[in-house]
DNA sequence: GAGTTGACGGGCG
DNA sequence: CCGCCCGCCAACT
């Protein structure tokens, strides 16, 4: 029954833990991966519910604007624009490229 | 059980 | 280019 729903939040995880390091993706594309592509605010949902010492790289999901589902002053968004950094992803106007930083590839 | 919310996305004006 | 509206659907109140 509710088992679809469990296999989602699972997908999410399985493919948030795929994200090479150094490239970014956003919340529909991992929806799409997943199998669901409508369900893009669900993706954010799971991750919501990630505890905050969580090896899964996280902070590499943005969304389709390339910009973090952040206000520029909480310390969420500072600390993923920190970890983004870290990682050599440097965003222009607080907008990362995903011409470059995107995964999977866009053509 | 019913209504509202939301780490979003796409379309329209 | 910018802002508003609608859709999708589980989670939350």
């Amino acid at each position: 029954m509710n088992d679809s729903r469990q296999q989602f939040n699972d997908a999410v995880l399985y493919i948030l833990g795929q994200i090479p390091k150094g490239k970014v993706t956003s919340y529909g594309k991992i929806a799409q991966l997943a199998g669901y592509p409508n369900h893009s605010r669900h993706v954010g949902q799971v991750l919501k519910h990630l505890p905050n010492d969580s090896k899964l790289p996280w902070h590499r999901v943005i969304n389709g604007q390339g910009k973090i589902s952040f206000p520029k002053d909480s310390a969420k968004y500072q600390v993923q624009s920190d970890r983004l950094k870290a990682e050599n992803i440097i965003p222009l106007n607080d907008k990362i490229n995903m011409k470059v930083y995107g995964w999977p590839q866009e053509s």
